[in-house]
DNA sequence: CCTATAATCTTATCAGTGATAAGATTATAG
DNA sequence: CTATAATCTTATCACTGATAAGATTATAGG
């Protein structure tokens, strides 16, 4: 009736918790120690399949940021209306953090985003040139279309913040309200 | 020529001494040990001043933001054209920032912001209030300009955190990059 | 099937951390 | 001048990330 001295899927396990641990906690009060514990192992077993705490959360921080792509594609396929596209987007954009405020912190304030790299970036970027390009059918110089993109950009990145200090937001109509706020500003 | 028992300076030249190190370093390396030590007093001399490192670490963030606010009072009173007050105001949010990268995450991932209290955010408020009713003289309800005002201020904040990211905006025009970005969308 | 090697895990152990208690020193109010 | 409060030091605690050395098990090559 002895335990495995292997665990067998330890490294799956220890993301999993720690997406649990975060989700519920936020990451500052996450120890790898704990996490170890949680998952029936010794502390240090985590290092044979982490190097370290930071490489862990980096870990960690791809999950997240894979449901987060998830979300923006899931708002993007179920727009039909091809003018309403940026704003559902925004939109979806918004809301993940909104229902998923320790996400937030944890994956923009880790300073390790390469953001040429940043696959909800290129989501967004691809889908407001298709909008000016395709929808819109306004051609623009490349300069001001990439001013508009940051600017759309930050106003969403920004809301997505101000949503998780709570306060902010009337939560009795949010849907609304972040509609109200991201058609307030015409492109 | 033995030093002193009582420090005489301990709790402002802690606080100094944790401003300088958060804009060199950030935040998480910086521990109560190192900073008692900095200032050549015992490990426990700190908690006579503070109860703990939380509340310290909220002493330093009064200090970056009452910094903030002068920044944000500078560029409205440098601004003679009233049309470019809100294109003022929020470049000079953005240079902050710029500036000190590291104050960013220290002053807006702490979760302790109470937002109505939130002294640059009043400034923001009473200034696109002033904005649409005196230079604009365009009446709208309270609704929409409320929508309009977190509008522009998320996507001021935004922008704030996305260049506080290398390899976002171009450093070459940085200041011309801001405004073609902050003014490629009307209000 | 057998064995060498690699992967995985445990048991110590380290230095560094925030925090507190008990007591020393000094400032200050009455 | 003295009692009290403020400030500081010296232990000490539990907890953390991390590493070294060794135990156990999986696995690949013969």
């Amino acid at each position: 009736m002895k335990d495995k001295y292997h665990h067998g899927n330890l490294k799956q396990e220890l993301i999993e918790k720690g997406l649990e641990y975060i989700d519920k906690y936020g990451e500052e009060s996450l120890s790898m120690r704990k996490l170890a514990d949680s998952a029936g192992v010794s502390s240090a077993a985590p290092y044979a399949h982490f190097k370290n705490k930071e490489e862990y959360l980096d870990t960690v921080s791809e999950y997240i940021t894979e449901k987060f792509c998830e979300a923006l594609q899931s708002a993007i396929d179920s727009c039909n209306d091809p003018t309403r596209i940026l704003l559902e987007l925004g939109k979806g954009y918004v809301f993940f953090f909104y229902e998923n405020p320790l996400y937030y912190k944890f994956l923009f304030t880790r300073g390790n985003i390469e953001v040429k790299e940043y696959r909800p970036f290129q989501l967004f970027e691809r889908t407001v040139e298709d909008f000016f390009k395709n929808t819109l059918k306004r051609e623009m110089p490349a300069e001001i279309l990439h001013a508009k993109m940051y600017a759309l950009w930050s106003m969403v990145h920004g809301l997505a913040q101000l949503v998780t200090i709570p306060g902010v937001i009337d939560l009795n109509d949010i849907d609304g309200e972040v509609e109200r706020i991201l058609s307030s500003v015409t492109v």
